[in-house]
DNA sequence: ATCCCTGCAAACTGTTTGCAAGGCC
DNA sequence: GGCCTTGCAAACAGTTTGCAGGGAT
């Protein structure tokens, strides 16, 4: 629950100008206490519906991936034709129900920590993601 | 290394008719003790190399697919904008190299084993899938 | 005034589909 | 012969790009 001033700050300490559609955008991500997922085609909708406004899809897609790379923003790791992306930053892992496309939270704590005993020379790891993909329980 | 006998043989026993292209991709998949990973323009790739010929990209994919299907190939779960197939069926984890669009297994002892603490009322869980992000090391 | 950002449309990439011709049983 | 499979082209979805006009500093 911020204010669009806090949102004009936050976009200035990461050197993006304060546009009227990144702050819009930052609203319909932000403006909540709740982390969720969402597919580019989702936040069209979502600002058409929040803010009665559009905001053309070329522009959308620049915001998304300006977040990401500030950091307001992970994609997550499925394959799926599209990319989904979380508002939750934290480290953390998922279910993914391929048939209904639901994609559901599973906490750093909720498994078990994951040691990698092979390493690569040359490379180092960036981050370790855990995908459990369920399905319906007939 | 096997016959195109055997892959007949194969084809056959999952229902699949033994045609001219199915036989040649398995070549190309299969002939071979190696696993490896490819996509389908990989594949289209050395179909040419491999076999001097080409096989439709409709068929190539309605191939993959059946293959998919039948447990001769799994497909990697990473975020790309295309698919990557892996003729290694076992259990098994990935490294990935973004920028180069690297992909190395990991090998199931590699990893210490998971436990999910979490678990959603009427899904069961089909596969746990561990990613490693790695980069290079400067 | 400068440089960045937006928006439109066109381009692009990977993938899927419709359908006629051909191959397998 | 009947049914499945192939191959081509067209369609499609998601994403990216080029560029002119508009907005932020």
């Amino acid at each position: 629950m911020n204010s669009s001033l806090e949102y004009i700050e936050k976009l200035r300490k990461s050197g993006l100008r304060p546009t009227k559609q990144r702050i819009k955008i930052c609203e319909v991500l932000f403006d909540t206490d709740k982390t969720f997922h969402f597919t580019i085609k989702d936040l069209v909708q979502m600002i058409k519906v929040k803010a009665n406004e559009t905001i053309s899809l070329a522009t959308v897609y620049n915001t998304i991936h300006a977040f990401k790379k500030k950091g307001y923003l992970k994609e997550i790791m499925i394959n799926s034709n599209q990319s989904y992306f979380d508002t939750n930053i934290t480290d953390h892992h998922h279910f993914f129900d391929e048939k209904q496309k639901e994609l559901i939270d599973l906490e750093n704590e909720d498994v078990h920590p994951i040691k990698i005993k092979k390493s690569i020379a040359g490379k180092k790891i960036k981050s370790v993601e855990v995908l459990v993909r369920v399905e319906a329980d007939n």
